[in-house]
Parts: structure tokens; C-alpha cells; sequence
DNA sequence: AAAGGCGATGTCAGTTACTGACATCAACCG
DNA sequence: CGGTTGATGTCAGTAACTGACATCGCCTTT
């Protein structure tokens, strides 16, 4: 990371990049699938938790429930301290489209997760999948705020807040 | 699409896909960012649509239902006669990360571009990002049954039913 | 018709991400 | 002490992409 915002991720090397870390460039290779992949070793934490606070809802949650659910506990348990952290990350990411991908297809991975996660718990489809992409949106959304200039709430209202103006949304107001 | 459809994305290089077009490797690139944009040119004509759809959207109209009539356009304008090849296009598209990320920028490449048109009527954030995002997510997975098996509806009906499903969903039920 | 400009294409050389095959080496195990 | 195993190094190769320059056909202008 620290390469990436000196210079640029398009700009570093990744024999940059190992020689930093006093390993090879093949050894890079071994420890990441590619040079984006650096950036996102944290998304399976994310996933776990988020999936897993899903699975332990109390039966009848309805589904965008248990969803808002996992991702406040993602919001109060992962990003609560990583606030400085994650403007550096994003600000790298939104700054190449290579990354922005990577991270679209992580989030995508969530939602897919979650979907699972609901059919498990009884949903049906299309509602589980709804339920997965609309919650994952929120995120999103949320996420983008927290990160962005202006915003002093901690992410988990944020995202509370985005998720009713996405209920006012879909009920047509 | 040819090739990728008959040795896989992977296993075809740029030479050949060039020597098949009757060109030079370099000319292809001029005129294809890389090799995956292959199969993405038509992006920008569902983005033209849906956004001048709703940009024309009657004043006074909801922001999901302008959403809606975007993607009404869309499915009944460009799709209705593609299934077949939607089908083809597709398989090559999911049996591949690369390509699957391409998908999500494009897809987030329309969520962004209809936040924006949004905006331009009057439509504040979040909420804007929010109907953007929401609609989106009703065409992905939509999208993703109508190329399906088992699925006999045409786009703009399974649209339509997955929007409903999403009120539902985002209701609480 | 000649001249000149311009857009599309070809040619060539170079960089770099990524991969497979094999060697080495250190820790641990019986 | 010999052997196994997992992580790392070495090396050679492929293929995506890029920049610089040449060429060529078409169109305009005189």
C-alpha cells in the first residue's frame, strides 16, 4: 500500500513490491494471485462475519433484517477503528479502474454469500438474492459516505440511515 | 466471440482473434481497450437508454419508477430479441473472473450514470444512489433468470416481478 | 491532376504481469 | 541421523499491452 499511493498502483512493479518486503517476485505470487489482490485480503473477514451474524439470526427475522444485521456487526466489529485506513485504501482503489473492478467482484462475492446464507435459512429466490443485492447496495452506499469527506457518524449509522432511505426508495416516495 | 466460446477466454490469445478478424494484433487494440471489452461494446447503448429514459421520465415521477421505466425501455428495446445470444455471452462471461468483473464496472458504470441523471431531476443523496443502485440490482438478477433455465417470461415481465419481489423485500416481509 | 493532410492500419521493439519446472533449504519427525 | 514437508529462490517462457514510427488510401484544395 504504501507503494501504491507513492507512486501509483499502475506504476509500481511488482519486483517493486517485493524487494520492499525482501522476497522474490515469485514469492509475491505465492502469497497473492495478482498485484491487485494485495488490497483486498481483508474481504473474506468481512464475508465471514457478515454471513455468520446472518446465520445466528433468530428464526423469522425477516431477511433485510438479518442482513442489516450482519453488516452492523461488520460496522462496529471491522471498521470501527480502521476509519484513516480505509480513505487510504479507497482513495487508491477508486483511482484505477482495475481496482475498483477487483473490489466490485469482492462485494459481489458477499452478496452471493448471503444469498446462500438466506436460501439456508428458508428464503426463497428471487427474495433471498433482492435481499442480498439490496443489502450489499446499502453497504455500498454507505460505505462510500463513511469514507467520503463531511461525514462524522461512525459507519454503523450510516449505514442504518442509508438503509431506511432505501426502504423509502422502494415504497415509491 | 467465437473463439472464446470454442477454447475458452483464457486459451484464446489476441493474435489469434486478430488473424481471425483479418487484422494485426495492434489494430485490435485500437480499437478494443483489451480483451475482454470484446464483449462489452454494447454497454453504452443499455446505459444511452435507460438514462435518456429516464431523464425523460414525466416530472413528479418516483425515483424508482423512473428507474423502472429506464429498464422497461431497455429490456423491451434491446433485449427482447437477444435471448439466444444474451445466453451465449453469458456463459462465456460466468465461467470467467475477468470477465465477470468487467460486467460489475459496467453495471456500476450504469448504477453511477443514473445516479447522476437522478440528481439532474432533483433527487437528493442518498436517496439518488440508493433508487440507482436498488434498480440495478433488480436488472442483475432479473437479467440473471431470464438467461436461466426454466425461465419463459420475456426480460421486461421478469424485471417487473423482480421489482415487485424487491418492495417486498425492503418492506420487511 | 497534383499536392497535401488525415485517419486507419502495419511494423517493431520493449515492458511487465503471471506461470511452470526444478533446486534449495530449514524445520520437524520418526 | 535420514527423510519428509513447506516455503522460498532461480530460471525460462508466454502473452497482454504500449509507444514510436512508417505506410497507405481517401478526401480536399488549388
Amino acid at each position: 500500500m504504501e507503494l501504491y499511493a507513492e507512486r501509483g498502483f499502475e506504476q509500481t512493479t511488482v519486483a517493486e513490491i517485493a524487494k520492499r518486503a525482501g522476497l522474490t517476485e515469485r514469492t509475491f505470487f505465492r502469497h497473492y494471485a495478482d498485484k491487485r489482490e494485495v488490497l483486498f485480503g481483508g474481504s473474506h473477514v468481512l464475508e465471514d462475519l457478515v454471513v455468520g451474524t446472518v446465520r445466528d439470526a433468530p428464526e423469522g427475522t425477516a431477511p433485510i433484517d438479518a442482513v442489516a444485521a450482519g453488516l452492523d456487526a461488520a460496522a462496529t466489529g471491522i471498521f470501527s477503528d480502521l476509519r484513516d485506513f480505509a480513505r487510504r485504501r479507497q482513495a487508491i482503489i477508486t483511482a484505477h479502474q482495475d481496482l475498483r473492478e477487483r473490489e466490485l467482484i469482492k462485494l459481489a462475492s458477499l452478496s452471493s454469500a448471503l444469498a446462500d446464507t438466506l436460501r439456508g435459512r428458508g428464503v426463497s429466490e428471487p427474495a433471498a438474492s433482492l435481499a442480498a443485492e439490496a443489502g450489499t447496495a446499502v453497504f455500498k452506499v454507505a460505505f462510500e459516505r463513511w469514507v467520503g469527506d463531511g461525514e462524522t457518524r461512525d459507519l454503523a449509522a450510516v449505514i442504518k440511515g442509508s438503509l431506511a432511505e432505501l426502504r423509502s426508495v422502494a415504497a415509491g416516495e
